[in-house]
DNA sequence: ACTTTTTGTGACGCTTCGTCATATGATGCC
DNA sequence: GGCATCATATGACGAAGCGTCACAAAAAGT
């Protein structure tokens, strides 16, 4: 009988419900007002279901990370299929990331708190692997269309860790504007700069300077840009501006 | 009489040695590790005082924080009397940055923790604006070398708020490499690269991007970075190859 | 109907944060 | 010196969260 199937079937089902309230309480009430009391409450079990799915609340936050990553990846893989050159789709996968980083506000968090060595020492193995497993396959974008550039003639490095070299520099710009680029301090400091069109920006400088072709004064990349959140991201970049008020907001001096 | 000077004196000496154990509680025993308890007992002292100099443990992040922007900056202003061309002052600058977080690796943490907006939102307010008057103090440096630049017709910008764009780039690209891009699991997946030497190399493409000149095929930044090291920062550089001993390993094949 | 296994509970011990009533000592005034 | 006043310092205490574990309830098996 299918009461084994029904049995896990349910328990992931949980595990999901967990992960939900997990990332509502930390964006509603901050890191500090996720608690593994308040969490248990919210998915009306006991507290010792919620340490049976995650070891720890560190656990937790890796779990959630795991999920973020999952999402992002479904996006990468949906901005993958973009038609163009290799830059033009490694413009999309990036607009597809900073698309993500919108939609989910929490995120922001999240990442930052994953981050720390702190975190991730308390967290479960199996829960850390996936977290790496994701990384790399979000890595793995960026490795192989550069490997695609330089078998098309677009791109020449040096050597062969040259190409992790320009993938890390990449995902350096990335993540750190996303996260460290997007807190409160540093947005008050850079606030006449519309810091989306800043990163997009500085991302193509930087290919430039990589010798990635065709380069920016060959190719309009905002013009990529804007055509692969109107083709493949329709309702959801409808949904970010809706979401983001001021991202409408021309910048302009008066 | 002087006894109200001296009252305040020792104030600050006390204030100086709880930032000193609290950071050498960090680096020991990590975030978790770092309690107010344990402090109060380093320092001999009671936990009322600690709670006297700092609000909260979060205003204790904020203290350390702002401790090493301090020295950064000091790093800085040594670096920025290196004599060269624009360009080169600010690869002068970026090596100092990244030589700080070699001989600071306790700083990682606390870079990571006081991003978090959690953290910030329960700091004291001067805390805070002292933080923020440091951050914005160490990207003055990058902006009037952007401006001086442009001045010297080394650099030509788009519009205004184009310089902001590029200060931005580099800062997200610098701070972005060395904390998150310094995690452990980041490591694991680029473990063939040596990531100081991507980073400046990534720097120098984006600066080429944005047609900084002398572009990097004219001069040879890497050589001006390994000169900053000898001759404005010997000592340093020399303490800073000693702590980590693996900078020192080729990383070619074998 | 009775055993075994799985699933679920929440009180409990422990740790930490941050406070506050109280103690201790310094300073000023007569 | 004796007494009042203020600054400085203490650590016991309440509150809150984490993670555990002995026990309870339910389901599966026989």
């Amino acid at each position: 009988m299918g009461t084994r199937e029904r049995r896990t079937r349910e328990r992931a089902e949980r595990e999901q419900r967990i992960l939900a309230v997990g990332r509502r309480l930390l964006l509603e009430r901050s890191f500090a007002g996720l608690t593994m009391d308040r969490v248990a409450e919210k998915i009306e079990y006991s507290k010792g279901i919620v340490y049976k799915h995650f070891t720890s609340k560190e656990d937790l936050i890796c779990g959630m990370t795991a999920e973020f990553l999952a999402e992002i990846l479904g996006f990468f893989r949906r901005a993958a299929v973009f038609h163009g050159s290799t830059r033009e789709r490694l413009t999309a996968i990036v607009v597809a990331a900073q698309l993500h980083f919108k939609l989910a506000p929490d995120q922001f968090e999240v990442q930052q708190i994953s981050t720390m060595d702190a975190t991730t020492a308390r967290a479960s193995a199996p829960r850390k692997a996936e977290v790496e497993r994701l990384t790399a396959q979000l890595l793995e974008f960026f490795r192989a269309l550069a490997d695609e550039a330089v078998r098309d003639g677009d791109l020449t490095l040096s050597s062969a860790t040259a190409r992790d070299t320009l993938v890390h520099g990449a995902w350096c710009m990335l993540a750190g504007a996303e996260t460290l680029g997007r807190h409160e301090r540093l947005r008050r400091i850079f606030k006449h700069t519309d810091l989306d069109a800043a990163l997009r920006r500085n991302l193509q400088a930087f290919l430039d300077g990589h010798g990635w072709k065709p380069l920016s004064r060959r190719h309009d990349y905002e013009d990529t840009a804007q055509r692969v959140l109107r083709e493949v991201f329709p309702q959801e970049s409808l949904r970010a501006a809706e979401t983001d008020p001021d991202a409408r907001q021309a910048r302009h001096a008066p």
